[in-house]
DNA sequence: AGCACGCCGACT
DNA sequence: GTCGGCGTGCTC
């Protein structure tokens, strides 16, 4: 008899190495590595995943699987151990890195239910409680007022017993096709029966008599114009017999594709395309850096490079940023591989996301084009990766596993014998440090494909707009251009960065601001339902009339948000019309599109949004882009900040002036002189990441060092700067002497929901054992961690130091 | 994590 | 005796 080595779905630390399992003889031929299980785990039924199968074990009172849950492994040999090295990479447990992998209705439900054994009259309660029933919910036990303990002597005396059970989210979607049930003579005789009210059956039979085939249920209701009445009385009368069948939801079932073809390539995208075909000809792995700038023709070079991949037999994933941003990114995948191509995204259902991931676990397509988490596509036979605007910051895992696409990529493209390919252009100073030292390869794209000039930008100090008299978020210089550009017929792109600002409440009197009871952080204005709101926590309060300190009634909303600058727009263009996206008029499913394509129709003169207008958009007809606020983020308390505004305005400069119209870029800034604003104005790359490293090595950041995050947080103020100090002490006794470790310091946001947050922040070049030790440390505190409300998180190569 | 078990103090 | 609260130890 075999033996299942069997990671169990138990969040916890004691519990994060595999469990051993007899596999009983009806599983022993069905059961395979990868597979999801039901195992038993103390009292209770849980999910866990076979890792392994073997022979013995050291364990001598084994118990048997249950269930198998899947016909397929669910996990490839090379994602189980892929999932192990996420997992011991970012220091978090293998059952959390797995769930990971797969779409979120795998993931298992559990449930507990009381049964009743007998047939003898239980005590009244009881009898009460199961009303008539020999199975109910746990928790209508929980909601009754019935006692533990004559539970518990109802379990002893076996009367009721605690039933455990696994549920599966997974919801096939299932078509009812309809077809005759007689031959079609008997059809025209029952034709010639029926009543003559009877209209609708009449024709929905003269319709299978001409076309004696099955038809979708819905298609059939539409070509006879009935409904489902008329056909139960059909199918009560046995002339009609109905089947389900299953099918996978096609998210882009309504929208076609043009078809397009391999356009002829620069010579500098031919330069870029040659090395990495030779690389996936040769089965070799390597990284590619291609710095391209916006209109380059990064994409072309993907899908060509795509083209030999799956001439190869080979598969390809394709990681964007969020692709429900970019729906031509789509179209230009979907027109040229076709029904080759699977969709990953956010915005699809869960429903959605799981036929999209079983189309590439059946192998029904070669090509996924995918957000962060599709990196985990299971593929067997990857002939590329392709990292698409490899600079973005949504490639880190923010929530455990806390991994970063690329390190995950290239894993994966050194296990495939394949090339990684990283496009920007606006690469992380990482990768194009990396591209220097010849860790990379690293081709560059000077020019446009259509030889197009990248647009002027324009710098406006908005200290001296200020200085002459204008209060307005508009400088006389975007306003006129903006008319201008109207009055022309052409479109305008406004770009309000939105982070490090925020609608909160100010009062006018007393300067009172009004903060989150429960957060260090003020409450944001929701001018929709006139509410205030934590981003932190979810408290929300109605907007108070006066101030709650001085009772002042000149109490008023400050910052810009989009709504307060669509409001203003309106009065100083009442003509213009204006689409607004933002997280508010994009949160509907499909909002997102369609906002975008009644810009790209002309409904509107203006495209007003925060960050995610940024990326990717193309429209022929915007000639100018104006960036409202270039430096709200630069003051954040963040290494990166002068590398995110530059690349911020590199990448929304790309959207003016794409095709014949020349484009033009106006950037308002109340620190106009900053070298990130000042060399994205000049579109100089290399001086940006001359100057920017020089800055990182000064202060010893990124990518001279590397960092880790240690984040204690706990309700006592006092207990969290004691326990990260401990931390810190521990910490710098094992790590070696150019090593710095920071802290204990406040965490940006010091407290959220009643949580106190201090952090300890490690850089390091080279601590092999880095891992071991901070795994020993929480061991450590792991006892205080039970008894009191403690919480350690470590975040490697952290995004946010939040 | 989630559960059983055991101990304890409080209350009919 | 009964009930609920909490600390402890275990899960193949």
């Amino acid at each position: 008899m075999s033996i299942a080595k069997v990671i169990v779905d138990v969040q916890a630390k004691t519990i994060n190495q595999t469990f051993d399992y007899l596999v009983p003889e009806r599983f022993q031929d069905i059961i395979k590595e990868g597979m999801r299980v039901i195992v038993p785990f103390g009292p209770r039924k849980i999910t866990g995943f076979v890792v392994a199968i073997k022979e013995e074990s050291e364990f001598n009172k084994l118990k048997p699987i249950l269930d198998v849950l899947d016909i397929q492994p669910v996990l490839t040999k090379e994602l189980l151990e892929l999932g192990k090295w996420v997992a011991e990479d970012t220091l978090t447990l293998y059952i959390t890195a797995y769930q990971a992998m797969l779409p979120q209705v795998l993931k298992a439900q559990y449930k507990k239910e009381l049964i009743r054994n007998t047939e003898e009259p239980l005590i009244p309660e009881m009898e009460d409680l199961f009303a008539g029933r020999d199975v109910i919910g746990f928790e209508e036990f929980e909601h009754s007022s019935i006692s533990y303990s004559k539970l518990q002597r109802a379990i002893q005396d076996t009367t009721i017993s605690i039933n455990y059970v696994v549920k599966s989210k997974v919801t096939k979607r299932q078509v009812t096709y309809i077809e005759p049930n007689k031959e079609t003579y008997l059809l025209e005789e029952a034709f010639m029966d029926l009543s003559h009210n009877a209209k609708k059956q009449k024709q929905v039979l003269s319709y299978f008599i001409e076309f004696p085939e099955p038809i979708e249920q819905s298609k059939l209701f539409k070509l006879t114009n009935t409904n489902r009445t008329v056909i139960r009385a059909l199918l009560e009368k046995q002339l009609l017999r109905e089947y389900k069948k299953e099918v996978y939801r096609n998210p882009y079932e309504e929208a076609s594709f043009q078809k397009t073809y391999p356009l002829t390539l620069t010579v500098q995208q031919e330069r870029a395309l040659e090395p990495i075909n030779r690389k996936i000809q040769q089965k070799e792995h390597d990284v590619f850096l291609v710095h391209g700038v916006t209109g380059s023709g990064k994409t072309e070079i993907y899908l060509q490079a795509i083209q030999e991949v799956l001439e190869q037999g080979k598969e390809a994933i394709v990681l964007v940023p969020e692709i429900s941003l970019t729906p031509q990114m789509v179209s230009r995948f979907k027109g040229r591989f076709g029904e080759k191509v699977a969709v990953m995204h956010s915005a699809l259902s869960n429903g959605e996301k799981y036929d999209e991931w079983r189309k590439i676990q059946s192998k029904k397509v070669k090509v996924v084009v995918g957000a962060r988490s599709a990196i985990f596509a299971p593929f067997e036979n990857l002939g590329i990766i392709i990292i698409d605007e490899e600079h973005e910051t949504t490639y880190k895992q923010e929530d455990q596993p806390r991994y970063h696409a690329r390190d995950v990529a290239i894993k994966r493209g050194q296990y495939h014998h394949c090339p990684v390919v990283l496009g920007s252009a606006t690469p992380t100073l990482e990768s194009y440090a990396r591209a220097k030292k010849g860790v990379y390869q690293l081709a560059t794209l000077s020019e446009r494909t259509n030889k197009q000039e990248m647009p002027d930008i324009e710098i406006v100090d908005m200290r001296e707009e200020l200085h002459n008299g204008n209060r307005s978020m508009f400088s006389t210089r975007l306003k006129e251009s903006m008319e201008s550009a109207i009055n022309r017929g052409e479109q305008v792109v406004l770009l309000l960065n939105r982070r490090g600002y925020s609608t909160f409440v100010m009062c006018r009197d007393c300067g009172h601001v009004k903060q989150c009871p429960h957060c260090d952080i003020a409450l944001t204005y929701h001018k929709r339902s006139n509410q205030l709101k934590c981003h932190y926590c979810s408290y929300e309060e109605p907007m108070p009339n006066q101030c709650p300190e001085c009772t002042s009634d000149a109490i008023r909303y400050f910052g810009t948000g989009t709504q307060r600058v669509e409001e203003s727009l309106h009065e100083l263009m009442p003509h213009a019309r204006v689409i607004r996206m933002d997280v508010d008029t994009t949160r509907k499913k499909g909002a997102h599109e369609r906002l975008l394509k009644s810009f790209a129709n002309k409904e509107a003169d203006i495209l007003l949004g925060t960050q995610m207008i940024a990326k990717g958009l193309d429209f022929a007809n915007v000639t100018l882009v104006g960036v409202l606020t270039a430096d709200s983020m630069l003051h954040l308390p963040d290494f990166r900040s002068s590398e995110k505004t530059f690349q911020l305005l590199t990448q929304v400069s790309g959207r003016a002036g794409r095709h014949e119209l020349p484009g033009q870029v106006i950037v308002q800034s109340y620190t106009p002189d900053h070298y990130s604003i000042q060399l994205a104005s000049e579109y100089d790359f290399n001086q940006f990441f001359l100057r920017e490293m020089q800055i990182r090595k000064t202060f010893r950041y990124p990518p001279y060092v590397y960092l880790a995050l240690v984040t204690v947080s706990h309700p006592n103020h006092v207990k969290v700067v004691q326990i990260t100090q401990r931390i810190v002490q521990l910490l710098l006794k094992v790590v070696n002497e150019e090593t710095v470790v920071l802290g204990p310091t406040a965490s940006p946001i010091t407290r959220i929901k009643d949580r106190y947050r201090y952090q300890c922040m490690i850089k390091y070049r080279n601590e092999p054992n880095l891992r071991k030790y901070l795994k020993k440390i929480i061991d450590q505190f792991a006892d205080e961690a039970r008894k009191e409300d403690l919480l350690i998180t470590i975040d490697m190569q952290p995004y946010h130091l939040m």
